[in-house]
DNA sequence: ACCCGATTTTGATTCAGATCAACCCGAAGA
DNA sequence: TCTTCGGGTTGATCTGAATCAAAATCGGGT
């Protein structure tokens, strides 16, 4: 089995999804441990929302790279491509999310940022934020956090990439998008896929066909349901120990 | 080919390896940009140097974190393993380097670190690091860099491994090896790898027996010269090649 | 309701890399 | 010097996933 660790949770929050209708800054992950008086200098810096339809871009490589985003509502991924042709989806990313983390080191963009569903960010300009942390240590030292998570779900994936079998890989995508859903307060067992298996095959290191294949056996023992994207887990259990032993019985 | 991006520099500056004998913050990755005064305030941090002979470690899965290391002199990588013994490697470090970010995320190492040769590195405790970057802005701003640019080579490196050949992957490797070694004045076509070759099978998604024979092929179409650990690049220019193309001539 | 293009599934075949096995080589130690 | 042992190379075979190909299904628009 993969460490906990590997689960990209990117919040530590449970209450994510509040009635509020306008920008709750309570809602993203980054004002954890603040006290009101913090949460209102935090504010002014992530005012700005976006609204990025399904199948348009947040953000293109090598754009000059000025805010961080964090997800408010919707599903993005983002993906590096090459000269070639060859694309890799190196994440998902859902509500209360960070994006752009990797664009503080150039200045620029390094991969594209699209949504698989009409979604909104809001927008939080990084100057602007590497000041008023010098104001406020726990939000300094909570989004260090949130870089260093990224690093670890990285290390994750290069795992999963490096000596995982396909089944596996699809069971510990599948048991880490249940959890990431759980967090937020749906059904770990029923959910909807956002990304086609392409996209998923991409993410994986395998081809939409293999995925494919995958699926229909892990429905064909009965451990999941797959009716197109949506998703139906019978038995969290058996599907975790696909996760980890390659060795053990198929 | 993968963007230059890719290559984990860690580090802006050349003059690397200065005559100095001490511990001298001029050698390490963080103190760019700052001025003297703050470069002491900086020094007052880091003065604790500690070796780790080869084989031994610098850090385990698992214990307590507590500071940053910079790579004063050696060379380690980082590993983590899982329970059923599958191991991945996620990393070569060399002089200049920083190690431990994972491990900010939950406060406890999430990889071992294990020295390949005799090695020396500084310790930075990190929570003073946070306090001084509090009033040294562009040091907090050259770690967020830093933290970012792990980022963007570990994106690299699961494109590596989400979609390249055994042969791709393997030259991709040397052409970075090459790159860091030449940034820190040594030879870039000319040096001695300092890991095995079950090591670099790890940290590429590959058996140590393909390594091998990717190895041997290069060696018969006279890009390198391979003799156990030495490695000579001959034709630069046709290893990049190797790199990005698999739909071309072999 | 119907159509069209995109997506998904499934089957047949191929192939890159894993696995199994033998052997070689060089450094460390008796 | 001889032995041993951890790497490293190379060959033979096997296999999981890629590739090629053809249906089936879905969803959006008219």
């Amino acid at each position: 089995m993969l460490p906990e660790s590997f689960l990209p949770t990117n919040l530590d929050v449970a209450q994510l999804r509040s009635s509020c209708a306008t920008c709750s800054l309570r809602e993203l992950c980054l004002p954890v441990g603040l006290n009101d008086q913090e949460v209102d200098i935090l504010g002014e810096v992530v005012s700005y929302k976006r609204k990025v339809k399904r199948g348009s871009y947040l953000h293109r490589t090598g754009t000059k790279f000025q805010a961080l985003y964090a997800v408010k509502s919707g599903f993005l991924k983002t993906c590096i491509l090459e000269e070639d042709g060859r694309q890799q989806v190196t994440g998902f990313h859902m509500t209360g999310e960070l994006l752009g983390l990797d664009a503080i080191s150039t200045e620029l963009h390094t991969c594209d940022a699209i949504a698989l569903e009409d979604s909104e960010v809001c927008e939080i300009p990084f100057a602007k934020l590497e000041e008023i942390s010098r104001t406020i240590p726990s939000l300094m030292h909570h989004f260090h956090k949130i870089m260093s998570r990224e690093i670890v779900r990285d290390h994750g994936v290069m795992m999963l990439l490096g000596s995982m079998k396909a089944e596996e890989r699809l069971a510990t995508f599948l048991l880490n998008m249940s959890r990431r859903l759980a967090i937020r307060g749906y059904s770990e067992s029923n959910f909807n896929l956002r990304m086609t298996r392409e996209e998923i095959g991409s993410y994986l290191g395998l081809k939409l066909e293999t995925v494919s294949r995958a699926f229909s056996k892990l429905q064909d023992e009965a451990v999941i349901s797959v009716n197109n994207k949506h998703i139906q887990i019978h038995d969290l259990q058996r599907l975790k120990t696909k996760m980890g032993n390659s060795s053990c019985a198929t």
